[in-house]
RNA sequence: GCCCCGAUAGCUCAGUGGCCAGAGCAACGGCUUUGUAAGCCGUAGGUCGCGGGUUCAAAUCCCGCCCGGGGCUCCA
């Protein structure tokens, strides 16, 4: 990395006169074309380099205000100057560092005065002739101070001192430290784990070996950290979650959309809601200007919103969009597998509110759906899951039923984060966690209750009596992001495999649900006949028609969790009677086709069918990983 | 991002200063025509992550970077 250092040329001057001419950037300030002219003072071409920030902004004005102290002058003017580097910072970044120097100076009691930034200026300077008159400063940051831009959310949170408490579904609150949590030892885990107690051993998760060993996904060295390669098993199974998880929120009544990936820094309503967001993001350059990458559907969704008419009549107005991507750019020691990515596949829905009494039916409903894209899709139970709420005191103490009603459904204690005063967006959050082999907590399914975000982008409704209304806007992920379901999936067919159960996938899933294996190259044209009768019935189903004995074929076909394996030879073929290996029951059994084809059916009924894309013969496949 | 650890054939790993760097699996070729978790023989495959340095000599020691992992921290 190139070292940034801020650059200034510090000029004791008898005065000097300068006129803003003609703007050269688009995002310059604004400023009257008007001479100005200052006398007896100390002037700063300062030049901000990338990287430089806030810290080096303070650091800066330390140093000039010692030699304001030598030279006995407490007045300066800092003035942009972009000449002194070829390594500039981008104007949003440089005006924000030059701003702070403005302000630290005049907190350190400095008569101060700054030029506008981004035009192109003339200037006369008279320049006093002793030796310190003329000097120049290198400002680097301070070794290990934080460099990089975070958000006020981001160390807002850093400061929060929750309380935490367990909530039962019959009402009783208990502080984390005096609740039995014998028969709840998940919840256990997952509090310790949140209050931050755990030491997690040296390992690396096991899914990450799965996921490769599948041939589901792998990380992509040429890309950035966090963004992985989907090989086509895994392309498929990520996409028949996708497909199922926005048929769901569509059953809901969500209205689906698309909205692009990058914004623009300078949109008003924008650089705000990044300030209180607790993520990093990617930023890229185009021509002029700044764009970030989005970290979710909100910016989209919320600026769409804006521009739509509707009134009570229309609430609650529901939006989703399965946003591919999501990008957030987490810090790098943070990246694990698939837990957590840079780059990430979150179906996102909000539903816009007229009150909080909406709000917090609508807020049922929809944990409700999340409870049921879950079990259906994951064939995740409560079991599965841990989960917390978080909200403020206030909001407690007046929804006190609410709250427990929502626990209620529930239907298990959950852990409870309390916050003495509000520091989000949000009042009210809940999230259900995954416990991974490693006792890390990862949220999945969330919900929360929005009361800033409407009054900050100008949505509004009318309301009964023809007046405009900011609504309440509930954010929710029914899945979380598809990645980290997949991630859930694998890690939890780990831990069956170590209590010696099956290692498998939810069969809607399998990228594979029958392989067909005939017993030599004889049988392979009747083997083929047999597979495309299955897959007629829209079933994944392939033919190992390679040269291998029968035990080897059924080995390899156990290792890739396919869920059912037929042996084709003369017995069948005369008989018209089936060998079914069943994986998951760990049998085999006779019966005849179209029986076996009727019992698959049965077993993914109603979820969505996409075609494996690899060749159907094992023999022409490609080999991704291993 | 910081601290610590790691990287050798497609995969899993052996090799810690000294001849042309090894094994198993996979791939490819041949034999075998196979009945429910690894048949036999052979062939090919390596810039030892990348770049620099130390040395008569570097996969091996040193420095920087990339990628991965763990911790701190944080989230979907």
């Amino acid at each position: 990395m190139e070292v940034q250092r801020l650059r200034i040329l510090q000029l004791h001057s008898n005065f000097i006169e300068y006129q803003p001419i003609k703007k050269e950037i688009a995002t310059a300030e604004k400023c009257e074309k008007k001479k100005q002219q200052l006398e007896e003072l100390v002037v700063l071409f300062t030049c901000v380099e990338k990287g430089d920030d806030e810290a080096v902004a303070r650091k800066a004005v330390e140093e000039v205000k010692s030699s304001l102290q030598q030279l006995k002058v407490n007045k300066v003017l800092i003035y942009p100057y972009a000449h002194l580097s070829s390594n500039l910072a981008k104007p949003v970044a440089a005006l924000k560092v030059l701003k702070a120097m403005e302000k630290h100076a005049k907190e350190a009691g400095i008569e101060t005065y700054r030029t506008p930034f981004g035009w192109c200026k003339q200037f006369s300077i008279s320049i006093k002739g002793h030796p310190l008159a003329e000097q120049s400063k290198v400002v680097l940051p301070t070794e290990g101070e934080e460099k990089e831009v975070v958000s006020k959310a981001l160390k807002a949170e850093e400061k929060l001192k929750p309380s935490w408490f367990i909530l039962q579904p019959d009402g009783k609150m208990v502080p984390v430290e005096s609740f039995n949590f014998s028969g709840h030892e998940n919840l256990e885990k997952f509090a310790r784990n949140e209050i931050k107690k755990v030491r997690a051993v040296q390992q690396v998760p096991p899914h990450v070996k799965l996921m490769r060993r599948l041939e589901i996904a792998d990380y992509e060295p040429g890309s950035d950290p966090g963004n992985f390669r989907w090989y086509p098993k895994g392309s498929l199974i990520k996409s028949l979650l996708e497909q199922f998880v926005t048929q769901k929120v569509a059953e809901y009544g969500a209205m689906e959309v698309e909205t692009p990936i990058m914004y623009d820094f300078q949109h008003p309503s924008l650089a705000k809601y990044l300030d209180r967001f607790p993520a990093r993001q990617y930023v890229l350059e185009s021509g002029e200007k700044e764009l970030f990458l989005r970290f979710s559907a909100c910016f989209g969704q919320f600026l769409m919103a804006h521009d739509a008419q509707f009134s009570y009549r229309q609430l609650p107005l529901r939006i989703y969009e399965l946003t591919k991507y999501s990008f957030r750019r987490e810090k790098s020691g943070e990246l694990v597998g698939l837990r957590r990515l840079r780059a990430f596949t979150m179906p996102d829905c909000h539903a816009l509110c007229a009150d909080l009494d909406q709000a917090k039916k609508e807020f049922l409903v929809r944990s409700e759906l999340c409870r049921e894209v879950l079990k259906n899709g994951l064939e995740f139970g409560k079991d599965d899951y841990e989960v917390a709420i978080r909200f403020t005191n206030d909001f407690f103490e007046e929804n006190k039923d609410f709250i427990v009603s929502l626990v209620q459904q529930m239907d298990k204690p959950v852990l409870v984060e309390m916050w003495e005063e509000r520091f989000f967006y949000f009042i009210l959050k809940w999230e259900f966690n995954f416990l991974d082999n490693l006792n890390k907590a990862s949220a999945l399914s969330t919900d929360q209750i929005d009361i800033e975000n409407a009054e900050r982008y100008d949505i509004t409704y009318v309301d009964e009596k023809g007046e405009r209304r900011h609504p309440l806007i509930l954010h929710c992920s029914p899945s979380g992001a598809i990645e980290r379901c997949v991630y859930a999936m694998l890690e939890k067919a780990y831990r069956e495999q170590q209590k010696e159960n099956v290692p498998i996938l939810p069969l809607w899933l399998s990228p594979v649900q029958v392989r067909v294996i005939p017993v030599s190259d004889k049988f392979i044209e009747d083997a083929e006949k047999i597979a495309n009768e299955i897959e007629r019935h829209r079933i994944r189903t392939d033919l190992d028609d390679r040269p291998l004995m029968i035990r080897k074929k059924i080995r390899e076909a156990e290792t890739e969790w396919i869920n059912y394996m037929l042996v084709i030879g003369q017995k069948e073929i005369e008989s018209g009677i089936l060998s079914v290996r069943d994986r998951k029951a760990r049998e085999i059994k006779e019966m005849q086709l179209q029986e076996f084809i009727g019992e698959v059916k049965k077993k993914v009924e109603g979820m969505p069918f996409k075609l494996l894309t690899l060749p159907r013969r094992l023999s022409a496949r490609p080999r991704f990983f291993g």
